[in-house]
This record gives structure tokens, sequence and C-alpha cells, in this order.
RNA sequence: GCGGCUAUAGUUUAGUGGUAAAACUCCGGGUUGUGGUCCCGGCAUCGAGAGUUCAAUUCUCUCUAGCCGCCCCA
């Protein structure tokens, strides 16, 4: 006998039972309906790409240490996608000319990463990216920011259930030119602020001064000392106060966002949740003005943001939001009194699915008691039996497994019974 | 890549230096035209390998896997 093989999924993936499965499409089909009222269309493309496509703009290291990167039988280098982005600005910038600008689209699906699984974070992850491509800075950023927000609403959240840290590139880097900081010196300083939540201030400090005399952050305290620090604050304060008039509340100013990705340009934010026992950030996007330009032609202003199906489904988890799921379950356990009886129950299923029922047939040599049983365990909550009495009298007994009440009526009348209930 | 914790039936767990217990699930039967109750029976080379020992599921080591943290974070 060969070993067996082992059953559990590749390490850091998920398995999606149908339960579980019905759970992840609710969460996504809560967003697709949301994107559809503001009218966003969906789009998709395979999770393969060119390796090229993320050494262009994401940094080495990502590329190198936390892809799935191989070489194909035609010796290209392949990447299983890590996120949506480039191949949406891959996308955009192959057809520059013939799309209707503004663009609202967005993409559902999976995207891998090579690295440690842990809490909240696997190799394989499903993440809803939804950018507004074509405007410049301005209304494209209210419109992408309320609807980061509206999502989160539509799923029941109220407002203080989570909030929207703001913070803008171009902020940054006035002061970390105010500083003297420049090039690599203002990376370094961003990733350092990035990590500042973690640490002491005292081990902030230090590291700090190692790479600037003083810190950038207090140019944005002060900007009447740096006046292109003042000019960005005060577009940045401008934005979030327009937020707030056009409903958005939850939104404040934090300068310790950064967002990792070299590609932001503008506005970046982060959205976190406000319960002490989910306290971190849920998603969170940004202005990539540049990004498509990279593929040549002028470049196309964008702005965009992703959420991912395990911070999301926490997040519904915490705060206890209503989720419904396995809408697919069948409405009906058609059983069968003896196996010759089947061929019969399929044909009669047959004609309930044309008129829209969810018709399980039984095919087994089960009793009629174990198909009954098996309809309860199933979650199915009609059950009736069709064999040679029912076709001689064309009358059922159909039975409510929740109640046990039984309901006689002419075969005539059970789509109506079918398209009522449930 | 580094560190901590864990590993017993399909699942969740108990337990012991003398080859294991329970609940639920599943399978078979009591009950062959209508369930959820009840009763009986079945289902574990105690993660893998090595060591200590008369004897290891139990102690030690190595490995593997999972969880958690660090690093990193799209």
């Amino acid at each position: 006998m060969a070993e067996p093989l082992p059953t559990d999924p590749y390490k850091g993936v998920r398995d999606f039972y149908p339960d579980a499965f019905a759970r992840q499409r609710a969460l996504f089909e809560r967003i697709r309906q949301t994107l559809a009222l503001w009218g966003y269309e969906e789009y998709n493309a395979s999770p393969l790409e060119r390796a090229e496509l993320y050494e262009a703009k994401t940094s080495e290291e990502i590329v190198d240490e936390q892809t799935y990167t191989f070489t194909d039988r035609g010796d290209r280098r392949v990447t299983l996608r890590p996120e949506m982005t480039p191949t949406l600005a891959r996308m955009v910038a192959g057809k520059r000319r013939e799309l209707a600008y503004p663009l609202r689209w967005f993409s559902i699906g999976n995207r891998f990463r090579y690295e440690r699984p842990q809490k909240g974070r696997l190799r394989e992850f499903y993440q809803a990216d939804i950018d507004l491509i074509g405007p410049p800075e301005g209304e494209a950023d209210i419109e992408i920011v309320t609807l980061a927000a509206r999502i989160l609403r539509d799923f029941g959240a109220r407002e203080s259930d989570f909030v929207i840290r703001m913070n803008a590139r171009p902020l940054l880097n006035a002061a970390c030119e105010a500083a003297g900081l420049k090039g690599e010196g203002i990376r370094r300083y961003l990733r350092l602020l990035d990590k500042k939540s973690k640490m002491t201030p005292e081990a902030f400090t230090v590291a700090l001064s190692a790479l600037s005399a003083r810190d950038p952050l207090a140019y944005i305290e002060n900007a009447g000392d740096a006046p292109t620090v003042a000019r960005e604050k005060r577009a940045l304060f401008e934005r979030i106060d327009t937020l707030k008039a056009r409903g958005v509340n939850n939104v404040v100013f934090d300068s310790s966002i950064t967002r990792g990705f070299d590609y932001y340009t503008g506005m970046v934010f982060e959205v976190f949740d406000t319960n002490p026992a989910n306290a971190r950030a849920l998603f969170g996007g940004g202005r990539y003005d540049r990004l498509i330009a990279l593929y040549g032609g002028e470049p196309i202003p964008a702005v965009g943001f992703a959420i991912g199906d395990v911070t999301l489904a926490d997040f519904v988890e915490t705060h206890a939001l209503p989720l419904t799921g396995n809408a697919d379950t069948p409405q009906l356990y058609l059983g069968t009194p003896s196996a010759e009886d089947i061929p019969a129950a399929q044909a009669f299923a047959d004609t309930l699915r044309k008129e829209g029922g969810r018709v399980f047939v039984n095919i087994t040599d089960r009793t009629l008691g174990e198909q009954v049983k098996d309809a309860v365990k199933r979650g199915i909550p009609l059950f009736l039996a069709y064999g040679a009495n029912e076709i001689a009298h064309q009358t059922v007994r159909m039975k409510i497994l929740r109640t046990g009440e039984e309901i006689g009526l002419p075969v005539s009348e059970l789509p109506t019974h079918l398209r009522a209930g449930s």
C-alpha cells in the first residue's frame, strides 16, 4: 500500500468547504452590491504575471523573498500575483486610448505571497481592489474614501466602529526635505515611521538620530517653519474637512500612516477597527499617479484601495454584523420510496427546476426515514416523497422539517409553494 | 530567515513509564412510505524517526506540521 496522501491543503492556503465558501461569497457579494450602486465595473485577469511587472516598481526584496516566482518551460520568469494594482495598471495602459475615463473598476480574486503564515496573514488571500482612474487629485479622492467607508457601513457597521486615518505622501516628502532628508533617506524614514507605533519613544528617537538631526514630524507640527509643508498640510486638512462635510465624520489626520509602497504619490489612508479586541488596520489605499506611465505614454492619475477577506471577516465577526450565507441551499428534498422511483423523481424535479425551485433528489437506496434524516442534516427545509402513490393521485404530502407539519397539496401547486416559501 | 507553544479517533478534548477514555460525527443494527429521542455494536500502529528503559503514547533528542510572535508587509 502506498502512503496515503495528506488531506490538508498546502501551507498557508485554505480550503473552502461549502459552508465556508458560502460565507466568503456572502462577504464579497455584499461588496459587489455596494460597488454596483456606485457604478463600478468588475474586471479580472490571470493570477500569472510576468515577473518583471513587479520588479519595475515594487521593492526587490519583496519580489525576491515574498513572491511565488518560477521559470516556465519557455524560460519566462513568472510570478503569481501578490497584488492587483500592477495588473490593473498594465491593463489600463494597454488600452489607454480607447477606455472611457474616469474608470470606476474593481476586481475580486486571490493574491499570493510567500511568507510565514500567522494570524491574519496567509500565503493566499482574497481581496477586492477598487480603483478610480483618470481624474487627478480632488473629487476622486473624496469618492474613494467615502466609498471605503460606505462599504463598511453597508455591512452594518456604525461610524464609531472604525476610523479612517489619513496622510499624504507629498506632506511627508516636504517634511523630510525640510529636515534635510532626500532620496534613500526619505525611504528609510518612512519605513521607520511606519513602525513608530510599535516602538518605544526612546527606541524611535535613537533610530531617528541615525537618519536626521530633527524629526520631520516636527515640521508638520509647526508647519510655519516650512512653506511647502504648510501648503501640503493645508491641502490634506481641507480634504478631511470636505469628507466630514459630506458625511464621513470618522476621518482623522495621522502622520504615521505611510503605506509600505513606493508607488503612492498623494493621499494615503488606512482604516482601523476601533474595537480594542481587533485594533489593527483593516485595509488601506491611496493615490498613485505615476504607476500607469511605467508602461509608456502620459501619466494616468489613479486612486484606489483594497480590502482583504481575512481582516474583513474578522471585522464582521468582532462587531457581530449580520451576514447571510448559503443562499443556494436546496429548498426541497425529493425523497423516493424505492430506487425504482428515482427516474420519475428526477423528471419531476426537473419540472420544478424550470419553475425556479432548488431541488435535491435522492439517488440512494436509503429508506424514507433515512432520507428525512439526510434532509435535516443538509439543512434542506422541505421534504416530500415522490413515488407510485403521488404519481397515481397527483398529490404530495410536503413536510416542513422545522415544525414537523405536513401539507397535502396537488402536484400542480407545488411550484407556487416553493416560490412563496424559502 | 529567527524564536515560543502545541501535536492522542473524522472533530473537540481527557489520561497514564505497563499499547488508551469521553462527547459529538460517521458506519452497521434495533425500526423496509416520513427525521430530530432512545438502545446496542463498530471506527486510534497516541504526528514521524532515533535514544533511555525489562517496558515509551508518556522521559530525552532530531525532524515534520500547525498555531503564535519577530522580520517583512501588497
